[in-house]
DNA sequence: GTCGAGCGAGCGAACACTCACTCACCATGC
DNA sequence: GCATGGTGAGTGAGTGTTCGCTCGCTCGAC
């Protein structure tokens, strides 16, 4: 079956199951009966809807991408300076909440792997993108309103996307403690400093 | 052959094996024939020396952790601001020098594979924590010294080791152009901000 | 003659993926 | 009301291949 084809229902639950299991085995051990198993599926039932392993997990990524899109869309504080504070929140996760920081370490994983699987590769460009630009968009709108200082735009949605995503690469993974209130705090006062004075 | 009594030579051939065969293929599709194909030995010549593919991505990652920790150790600036500066640009890797920019994008994908995998942990967390101190230690001194503002040392080190760690992770990871510079000069413009007036 | 160093061949297990088949469900003809 | 045949949704039992790893062996140095 194409890929585009498969219906809305399925999608969804085939791509829960790849989430359930990147979360528990991560992407180096992840096989298509594992995801049988956290499905309710046999494995060639996966195959009924899908092709190949890589549309399943691309399946996780286009959900997973449609998550963060609609979080960052419903953001409702006001000014920029709030927006950029919401959108910080959404991005570093609670090292207390296992499931979300699993599913964010799978997809830094997935990420680290994309330069040797082109399948992966756009739906992640994609996703960091989007959210490069949501950022951006955030920052440029508190310039020109005056609440930020003359900053770079681009600049600075990639120093703050880096700085989130490193953390989950790297504190997240290794279950450094303390590491994400110490990072927020700095995070924070980065943000103070964007502010005029 | 119990891996802490592998003669130095042999180790760094292996570990050198090890990084090209990483570079190549990524961690998710490691295999001891890449290894040995990268090597100048047999696959089972590998076996020699370790009695399993983990312990050659353990000598792997020491031999990188060593690597590290000697060229934060040779840093000659001077004074708080150029060590810092100099710090960050060990850690953020040329988008040009292909080889440095795969052996980082691996070390990312172990990162996040650490929570699966408890061999790889421990060698790991020492190399993120070593970074860690190098760069608090830096940033506590300028305090001292009233170069720089009064912020936490620790949340400091936090913020640009997540910040360089994030850009390898999604930049780097995803072939980004032009968001390396972009990060280069926001995080320098961050190290302004850290400055007394 | 012994021993360290290393290799070719191959082991069992696990992998992604396939295939022949089942079964519930429906539309049609009588 | 009921037999008939087609169809979508799924599966158990495989397929060939690749994996990590082992073993019996060779060979040169002492």
């Amino acid at each position: 079956m194409p890929a585009d084809s498969v219906p809305p229902e399925q999608k969804a639950q085939i791509a829960n199951a790849v989430r359930a299991a990147l979360a528990t085995h991560g992407y180096a051990r992840l096989t298509t009966k594992k995801v049988a198993a956290e499905s309710e599926k046999s494995e060639a039932g996966l195959y009924y809807y899908y092709d190949s392993k890589d549309e399943m997990i691309v399946a996780f990524l286009e959900t997973s991408e449609d998550y963060l899109a609609r979080s960052l869309d419903e953001i409702d504080a006001e000014g920029p300076e709030e927006r950029l504070r919401a959108v910080c929140d959404i991005l570093i996760v609670d090292e207390d909440d296992a499931a979300a920081a699993g599913v964010n370490i799978a997809v830094m994983e997935l990420l680290s792997h994309a330069p040797h699987n082109e399948t992966l590769r756009e739906p992640l460009l994609r996703m960091e993108r989007h959210t490069l630009d949501v950022i951006a968009d955030i920052v440029r709108d508190g310039v020109e309103r005056g609440v930020f200082r003359e900053v770079d735009p681009e600049g600075t949605a990639a120093f703050v996307l880096s700085a989130t995503d490193g953390y989950t690469g790297f504190a997240l993974a290794l279950g450094m403690e303390g590491v994400g209130d110490d990072l927020r705090e700095s995070l924070s006062a980065y943000i103070d400093s964007l502010l005029v004075e």
